[in-house]
DNA sequence: TTCTTATATTAGAATCATTCTAATAAGAGT
DNA sequence: ACTCTTATTAGAATGATTCTAATATAAGAA
């Protein structure tokens, strides 16, 4: 539940919050940016500033409820795909597919240089 | 020798462009920005239009003499090696580490979409 | 060499996504 | 309801990059 993910996550529920979530996390995965949030919410006449769009995916990525992409300078992308799983990205329709981790054999981690954890990690791969 | 390069790749030897490539391919393989790239010229008391040193690195990247590399939101870092490796990435303090290929065993690589062909592909392991 | 033409360079303006500012509003525990 | 902390907002600011359009230069042809 929705209110759960905010509230778990330490995040207050405000009705701005619950908006986007709705639209995040109802239906498939998805991947878009902010400007993509803004008009979503503009269709269906709600009133939340740019500024709340950004503020919001920026601390649910924080709280690891979505997860960022960077795959295009300039941008931000975000994933509400949170498990292990990578990603086809074609330059010319700027689309994000989505691959399975199955479908790359990635066995091993290599060993971070020291005193250095590993937080988290993508494949992009290129295709046109 | 760096004018036979630029030749074969069919950009014109201008002596802004030469005296990038000097830079960029004298010494050991480097990951840079375009702002590095001016630094390094302005030390250097040479006059080269910040416009130039982007359209540069464009054009170079364009024609494979280096690799363009997204890690980093709103900004471009650059390659000069071209063999295939990876990369640990530290958000703290901003530097790449080269990963070589042996170390990651991504053996296979999946089937690009209809219609598709795989052009490139980047493996970016963030550390902390 | 000199001419010609396509291409490069440049300063400064423009762009665009994102973040910041600082004033107002609203959540949530008391 | 009261209080305090946190969120929202409009609009300005930022910062990397690209664009503009005027000037300069490379390199092949004559």
């Amino acid at each position: 539940m929705i209110k759960q993910k905010l509230n778990q996550a330490g995040l207050r529920l405000t009705s701005q919050r619950l908006r986007i979530a709705e639209i995040l996390f109802s239906g498939p995965p998805k991947h878009f940016t902010a400007e993509h949030v803004y008009e979503i919410i503009q269709k269906q006449n709600l009133n939340i500033s740019l500024a709340t769009i950004y503020n919001t995916l920026r601390d649910f990525s924080k709280k690891r409820l979505i997860n960022e992409i960077i795959f295009e300078p300039g941008r931000n992308w975000y994933d509400t795909r949170l498990d292990d799983h990578h990603h086809f990205y074609n330059k010319k329709t700027q689309k994000l597919i989505d691959i399975k981790k199955s479908e790359i054999s990635l066995k091993e981690m290599p060993n971070p240089p020291k005193g250095c954890k590993i937080n988290k990690y993508d494949v992009i791969i290129e295709i046109e």
